[in-house]
DNA sequence: CGACGCATTGACAGGGCTCAATTTAAGTGG
DNA sequence: CCACTTAAATTGAGCCCTGTCAATGCGTCG
């Protein structure tokens, strides 16, 4: 494992690799079959997890039904930074997206972690602003924007999160379906569908099931800030 | 000024007096008028607040128009928490509602404090976690719910950072007009209107300009969670 | 008292959710 | 390899919530 490829938000930010893996060998290393759920929303929260491979979803849940998409989490990033805290539940709920292996560490773990390394406290609260502030504009999105707007702004953030290059087009690479893309949007898998039809009919992305293309990024970028 | 009072997401939490008298004088403090702006979104963050007194009201703007209020901070919250990381920008504005003092900590004496005091980095992280957790749940709502439904949870949540027992009654102690509170739900200011009037009738609340009384929070509570 | 900002109320339209019916694609097992 | 099953995706029709716009009322302050 190396620390290269790991973006701002990495949990590992400014530790050596030494350091790293005297860190890892510090947690217990699991490994999850794609759908597996890691931790349940309201449970009380032992653990913490690095991915290493793969990636996780987080899902919170409204009372009967409806459930939204609160980020995916790929390799170097930390889930469920409240374990560090005392007494405090997961306010959301893991699942893998494709076979994962993420390394768990015990609240105390995690104690002697930033004790230790203390650039690992900074990373911690640079991590939570980040996704504070992610969440906050996309709530102003909710409330501000169209769905089609909105839609096009959630593929553009998961394609800098998970996407692939291959010439000109960007494959997001994992598995997403129109529901999950609704539920990551705030909108339903019908208005998702009909929206994807419009857009690959102008060539701005290709879809097959569970999978998608997006064949013109710009155009999408330019889609979000304009009109 | 006394540590009591102050609440979980408090930043002086486990922080002696003495110890917070000398925190503080490591500070500037500052006197705002009602409606003076501490900071903007965008700028360059260089300090962090902590409120003594009064409450400032976070927002952000989305091109042309519509804003959002994210959050008030009140006594012994902490503002600005982006200020202790290197070269980013305030992600929200800052404007003070009613007469407010804060004191305000540049990066490096906010480094010193946090170094000095170990438990100020961990609420630091515990107060980033809250609020991500609060704005998740609030795009929640803002997805599943019905606007009046939302409307009394914020009614709901702003009473319990700003309210004040009389008899039965609760009243929310600072000025807040029909469109704040329609920026802090995420909707109109007429559909507040039209929702508080029809409240007025059924005796939940009552309402002089820019006052809020909550006269019956039992019913309000049923309805966000029922209906 | 005049003026300005806040609040109320009505009428209207439209975006997008809901529901239902099909079609398409991917596994599965014989 | 094909029939069968099941999950995902598409598409159409209808309607409701709530945002928009406009007009009016009311409180407060200079």
């Amino acid at each position: 494992m190396k620390t290269a490829g790991f973006n701002e938000s990495d949990f590992f930010l400014d530790i050596s690799t030494t350091q790293l893996d005297q860190i890892i060998r510090q947690g217990k290393v699991r490994e999850l079959k794609s759908g597996a759920v890691l931790f349940h929303q309201g449970d009380p929260a032992t653990q913490s997890f690095v991915v290493l491979e793969g990636r996780l979803k987080l899902c919170i849940l409204h009372e009967l039904g409806k459930e939204i998409v609160v980020r995916y989490i790929g390799p170097g990033e930390l889930a469920a930074m409240v374990a560090v805290l005392e007494g405090q539940n997961y306010p959301a709920s893991a699942e893998a997206v494709g076979l994962t292996r993420v390394v768990g560490f015990e609240r105390r773990t995690m104690l002697k972690i930033i004790a230790d390394h203390p650039p690992v406290a900074l990373n911690m609260i640079r991590n939570a602003l980040n996704r504070l502030e992610e969440m906050q504009n996309r709530y102003l999105e909710i409330y501000a924007e169209q769905v089609e707007q909105r839609i096009a702004r959630s593929l553009l953030r998961i394609m800098k999160q998970a996407g692939k290059r291959s010439g000109d087009e960007i494959l997001i690479d994992f598995p997403i379906t129109r529901q999950e893309l609704a539920d990551y949007t705030g909108t339903t898998l019908y208005t998702v569908s009909r929206t994807l039809s419009a857009w690959q009919k102008k060539g701005w992305v290709k879809s097959k099931r569970g999978r998608i293309i997006i064949a013109n990024p710009h155009a999408l970028v330019l889609f979000t800030e304009n009109f």
